[in-house]
RNA sequence: CCAGACGGCUGGGCGGUCGCGGCUCUCGCAGGAGGGUCGAGGAAAGUCCGGGCUCCACGGCGACAAGGCGGCGGGCAACACCCGCCGGGAGCGAUCCCAGGGACAGCGCCACAGAAAGCAAACCGCCCCUCUCGAGGGGCAAGGGUGAAAGGGUGGGGUAAGAGCCCACCGGGCGUCCGGCAACGGGGGCCGCAUGGCAAGCCCCGCCUGGAGCAAGACCGAAUAGGGGCCGCGCGCCCGUUUCCCCCGGAAACGGGCAGGAUCGUCGCCGGUCCGAGCGGUCCGGGUGCGUCGCGAGAACCGGUCCGCGAGGAUCGGUCCAGAGGAAUGACCGUCACGUCUCUUCCGAGACGUCACAGAACCCGGCUUACAGGUCGUCUGGCCCA
């Protein structure tokens, strides 16, 4: 498992298929590069507080990553977690319920398509609704 | 004990499990693995001052411009900071607040109200005289009213009514003496004393001041690039040498000189540097934009002694204390402490919570702003007891 840090790589990710739960932002995109390593990265907007609470929801996302992405990741994916108002005060046990939701949910998506899908070209097509 | 003033400190402690960043050691061909060690704040914040450091510009004199500062003395590398003192104001007091130089250099402003806001004037009035009895002439500025501010204040004498017109005290101005390094304070003398406020409107006086900033800057690499557009000023003269044209004459190259231009905040004088057929400015395009250094042993921190009212200084001993890339500190458990609630006669038991402001980005000294809770010291006023 990788870090996440080129701003072109996040921008690729914010066209992927995501999912909202509770306290977090889920995206979720297959890189299609036959290389079975899962990446991460982490969001946190200036909209949520300042830098103390930016670090502090950035850093419980990182440790909830740490926990739930080698059980329910999927290899050769990119994932982004984004903060939300409530990451840095949520109870833990309800970020990781969020945060592992969110996984199962988009983990399920990903399996019902096909590996061979016509869509393998570099084309995602328009994310099944983000909402 | 209550109320209050001022100045500090702290910002949960200990242990464990899993993780993160730097450095280092061991193992490994390597990816990496394991061990050790260190790892945010009093404001790290706002980026408001003062410096260090780096590059650029660097000459002198005079005048000017722009910006900043403003009681006095001291501290400091320096400051707009700090300490002590002075003056003014607030408070019973501890204590707090003050852009605290100049209003006879000049300009400007003083809203509303008021008759009148800076030079004296007179709305209601007061007093005297005249007559046609409610008007005219003259004197006055004490009383009324307005205002932030109305031409020294209070009392007495004086007067037709009044007025520093005269007197006492207070206030003020000008010399003088004494104390103090000074700001300033005190004493005594003289002057009856109209010459308001705002300088945080412009201004005057004194003092200080180059510009940009770690994306500073340096090193190593790479390079197909070293080009174009526009604008400004220019595309001169003289001498020498060489070459070319058959000569006169001329052209080109090189060297020197002069005028000229650019630049050093502006102007003037002297001066320096550069350009001399290009130079300067600006924009566009191409390449690079990677890595390393800068980068933390310092105006450092802790403790003692001495000097000083204090800010602080001197000296001795000890310590090494984050440093990186858009950037590392998180999650959980136990226990102690604290707070709230419930039960209990007490001992005690249980539940919940631990929370404020906030995250280093080259580094220091300050200022300002934010801050739940806890805690200490000094002092003031009041009450009670001895």
């Amino acid at each position: 498992m990788e870090r996440l840090r080129r701003r072109p790589d996040f921008l690729q990710a914010a066209r992927a298929p995501s999912k909202a739960q509770g306290g977090v932002v889920v995206q979720m995109r297959p890189r299609h590069d036959d290389h079975p390593l899962i990446r991460v990265g982490f969001t946190a907007t200036k909209k949520i507080g300042g830098a103390v609470v930016r670090n502090r929801a950035k850093r419980r996302l990182r440790e909830a990553a740490r926990a739930l992405i080698p059980e329910l990741g999927r290899p050769g994916c990119d994932y982004v977690l984004i903060a939300r108002g409530g990451t840095a005060t949520r109870a833990w046990p309800r970020l990781i319920d969020d945060v592992r939701s969110a996984l199962i949910s988009l983990a399920a998506a990903h399996d019902r398509l096909p590996p061979a899908s016509p869509l393998s070209g570099d084309e995602p097509r328009a994310a099944p609704s983000s909402s």
